[in-house]
RNA sequence: GCGGGCGUAGCCAAGUGGUUAAGGCAGUGGAUUGUGAUUCCACCAUCCGGGGGUUCAAGUCCCCUCGUUCGCCCCA
């Protein structure tokens, strides 16, 4: 077109949809704050580093998916690809996990990965995520894991289910891992291309392949469940304990492995059954870290989180609600030069006394005011016009029953308590 | 990064080589300067995402490009 738009993979939230993301995100400050989680804010961009040592320089989302650049200081910064390793990075630096037990955090914000946009997933996207570091028990996972059940259903999202796994220790998972290239190894040529070359670089990740031959031949592979330790068997035996006693269902899936490195035990993602969000229905993915913190020069820390993928979540919620309305209690109607001049002072007055006002500033006939007033939703409207103006009066009208009264503006705006009863009880809106 | 679909006004959408690009919704102005409906009238894309090419002639065919969408990869 000649003008210019919005980068690819960058969307604008346009107020149609913000409505949707102010209630996500009410909801979860909510139930975050009654669970004693703290908001954190950090940097969008971060040392590259921080990246390539928390998340693993192997992981596609370092190998390939960051935003880095050269600041000019010469420094390599990168758009954060997620959460986790920020909020981290703030913990030690800060000694937060100094300041007795356990920390529990929660952040919101947007994050950033360069790879193919589509339904759901956007270059520029949103998360929201909590972190609870300093707890091994098995009951901050199944703390974490019913804090974003609770959030999925108060917004009343139907159609999901969570799946959990455990990824065992380091010593697990090595053990596992030659397990796994040991079964796979003899089947190499009859494997897709991808699995083939995962075999050596990321063989846990050929469990998921979806390519209908590897999917046959990884049925009959060891499961990582098997090549647990007993510590690990034990906590997550206890997570599924925990969950069950707090009648959250789930089911174990031992081909669930996450793509950060980070990740150790209890590994889960909450997924959507509905079509909408396509190959991209994770809506909430997280698990236990408790090498990160030791790995980023802190102290051994065990930790626990999840986030959640705010666009997908929002595709979710439009398919299922109608936007909340936005109720407003009077449409402003004026005409002529000093009646616009006292609707304006009389609006402001009325907004400072609590009510929510639309002062009509077209300027057109009283007719076109009329019909947006009706559009609007407002529950009364209010009318000035030369003859208002002369007198100091103002004509309130109920729009649902169209009765109109004349009053003059000093007694309208002496009876706000009587006015904003009579407004709650004309109210159709929620 | 790879493979397939799509791209006409704010939105939906007809059009498939031939004069001035249907229609609907929304919007704007008006039907004797003050009342929400209906109705009526007028206006609302010098242009079909952008660029190039083929042709006497292109929104319609070809190429490139951008965007979007589906699948793969990966992830939330």
């Amino acid at each position: 077109m000649g003008t210019i738009q919005a980068l690819r993979g960058t969307r604008d939230i346009l107020p149609e949809e913000v409505v949707y993301w102010q209630r996500v995100e009410s909801v979860a400050r909510d139930i975050l704050g009654r669970a004693a989680y703290q908001e954190i804010r950090t940097p969008i961009f971060e040392e590259t580093g921080l990246f390539e040592r928390g998340i693993g320089e192997a992981t596609d989302v370092v190998g390939k998916e960051m935003y880095t650049f050269l600041d000019k200081g010469e420094r390599s910064v990168t758009l954060r690809p997620e959460g986790t390793a920020g909020v981290v990075r703030a913990a030690i630096e800060h000694g937060l996990y100094a300041q007795g037990g356990v920390q529990r955090l929660w952040y919101t914000g947007p994050m950033f990965r360069y790879e193919r946009p589509g339904a759901g997933r956007q270059r520029q996207f949103h998360q929201i995520g909590v972190e609870v570091l300093g707890s091994p028990e098995p009951r901050a996972d199944a703390e974490v894991i019913a804090i974003a059940t609770d959030i999925l259903q108060t917004l009343g999202l139907k159609n999901l289910h969570l799946d959990i796994n455990s990824l065992g220790n380091r010593d697990d998972r090595l053990t596992y891992r030659q397990a796994l290239v040991d079964y796979l190894t003899p089947y190499k040529a009859e494997l897709d291309p991808d699995s083939q070359d995962r075999l050596s670089r990321n063989p846990l990740r050929i469990l998921d392949s979806k390519d209908k031959r590897t999917q046959e031949i990884a049925e009959n592979s060891p499961s990582i469940l098997q090549y647990l330790g007993p510590d690990s068997k034990r906590h997550f035996e206890q997570v599924q304990q925990f969950l069950s006693d707090l009648g959250i269902s789930y089911q174990v899936n031992p081909r669930l492995v996450r793509g950060l490195d980070y990740y150790t035990h209890t590994a889960f993602e909450v997924i959507s059954d509905d079509g909408e969000l396509g190959s991209q229905a994770t809506v909430c993915g997280g698990g236990r870290y408790d090498g990160l913190l030791a790995e980023l020069g802190g102290p051994d820390t065990p930790s626990v989180g999840w986030a959640i993928g705010l666009e997908r979540l929002i595709i979710l919620l439009q398919k299922l609600q109608s936007p909340p309305k936005f109720g407003l209690d009077f449409y402003v109607v004026s005409r002529g030069e000093k009646a616009e001049a006292q609707a304006l002072l009389l609006t402001q007055k009325l907004r400072r006394a609590g009510f929510s006002l639309d002062l009509d500033l077209s300027g057109s006939a009283f007719k076109k005011q009329f019909a947006r007033a009706d559009k609007s939703g407002a529950v009364a409207c209010l009318i000035l016009g030369d003859e208002e103006a002369e007198n100091q009066t103002v004509k309130l009208k109920w729009m649902a029953t169209k009765e109109q009264q004349a009053l003059s503006q000093i007694d309208l705006l002496a009876k706000t308590d009587e006015l904003r009863r009579q407004i709650d009880s004309n109210c159709h809106h929620t």
